[in-house]
DNA sequence: GTCTATAAGTAGATAGAC
DNA sequence: GTCTATCTACTTATAGAC
C-alpha cells in the first residue's frame, strides 16, 4: 500500500531526462517539458521549485547508487578480484537503469558544473571514483591507466558515431578486459 | 602589409572562445561577449551574421588543423614509428594554440551536435581520427583500445578536477606512453 | 493537484543614424 | 565600423482561481 499520491512528479523526471539527453539541459524549456507531458508549465512548478530542482532530483538518485558502490568497494580488501567486481558493478550501473542520466552528465558537464548543487554532487562523485584505483605513491603513467580504465567502461556507454556493430553484451565484455588489462600492473617497458 | 582593416573580427572570436570555454555555448550571450569587448551587441552583427557563425569560423580554424593532420598521416606507412609521431602531431595540436577549442568541443558535445555546419565538421573529424588507427579487420577489444588511445591524448587535454599535479611536459610524456602501449599489439592473455 | 493569466526579464536579430 | 533604439519571441517564475 505504497501512498502513491501522484505519479506526475515521476513522470516529469522521465520526460525530462529524454528532453535533456536530446537537446541539452540549457536549450529545454519547461514549456517543452510540459507539452510533451500533456500539462502546462505552472503544473511542473507544483513539483519542483526550479528547472535546476528538476535535473538535482535525478542526479541525487544516481549519486546515491555510486556512493553505495564505493562504500562497497571501501569494504572490500585490494586485490585484484575485487577490482574486477567493481568495475562490474560500474558497468553494471552505468548500462542500467541509470545510463541516460549517466550519458547525459558525460555529455553535459558544464552545464552541470555551473549548477550550485547539482555540480558538487557530479565533481565529487567522479573524484571518488578516479580515486578508487589511484594509489597515490604510483608513478604518474599508472595513475593515468587507472583513470583510463574507468573512462573505458564509460566508454561502453557512448552514443558511437562511428558504430563499431557490437553487441551491448560483446561491447561490456570488451570494455571490462580492456579496463582490467589498464589496472594491470605492468614491468615499464619500452625506452 | 597586411591589410588589417580590423582587429575587432579577431578580438570577438577570442573573446567568444573564452566565453563558449567558461560557460557553455548556450549560456553565453551576445550581450556578454559584446559587453567584456566594450562594444556593443550591434557591432558583433557587422562582422558575423549569426550567433552560430562566430563558433563556426573558430571549429573551421582547427577542423582544417586536422584535416593537415589526417593528410599526413595517410601519406606515411603504417608503421609503428608513423603511429608514434602521428600521436605526437595530435598532442601538439590539442595542447597548443587550439586547446581552448579541443577542450571546448569535448565538454559542448551536445551543443555543437545540434548546430547544423558546425555540428557535421565536428562529428567528421572525430571519426577520422578514430578510423586513423582502427583496423576493421581487428578483433573488439584492439579496436576499442585504438580509440583509448586517443582519448588518452585527448585527456591531456582536461580541465583536471583531482590533480595529478604534474607538469604539463610530464603529463604529455606520460599520456603518450600509455597512448603508444594502448596501440601495440598484444596477444589476448587472460582467461 | 492542476489550471489561466501574466509578470519581468533576456534572448537573438534588425533598421537606420552617424 | 560602430552606435541607439527597437522588435519579436522566447525564458523562468508567480499569483490566484478552480
Amino acid at each position: 500500500m505504497t501512498p502513491r499520491r501522484s505519479d506526475t512528479r515521476e513522470r516529469i523526471q522521465q520526460v525530462a531526462l529524454e528532453l535533456f539527453s536530446e537537446q541539452g539541459y540549457e536549450k529545454t524549456s519547461l514549456r517543452e517539458i510540459a507539452e510533451r507531458l500533456g500539462v502546462t508549465k505552472a503544473a511542473l512548478y507544483y513539483h519542483f521549485t526550479t528547472k535546476e530542482e528538476i535535473l538535482g532530483s535525478l542526479v541525487t538518485d544516481v549519486a546515491r547508487s555510486i556512493d553505495e558502490l564505493l562504500d562497497w568497494a571501501r569494504s572490500q580488501p585490494r586485490s585484484a578480484e575485487t577490482r574486477q567486481e567493481i568495475l562490474h558493478r560500474l558497468a553494471d550501473l552505468v548500462q542500467g537503469r541509470w545510463r541516460p542520466l549517466v550519458r547525459f552528465a558525460e555529455e553535459n558537464q558544464p552545464a552541470l558544473r555551473s549548477l550550485e548543487v547539482v555540480g558538487k554532487q557530479v565533481r565529487e562523485r567522479t573524484q571518488a571514483l578516479f580515486s578508487l584505483f589511484d594509489d597515490e605513491m604510483a608513478d604518474l603513467t599508472s595513475r593515468l591507466r587507472a583513470r583510463l580504465a574507468i573512462v573505458a567502461v564509460l566508454m561502453g556507454n557512448l552514443r558511437d558515431p562511428a558504430a563499431l556493430d557490437a553487441t551491448e553484451a560483446e561491447m561490456t565484455a570488451a570494455v571490462l578486459e580492456v579496463a582490467l588489462d589498464l589496472l594491470a600492473d605492468r614491468p615499464s617497458s619500452r625506452a
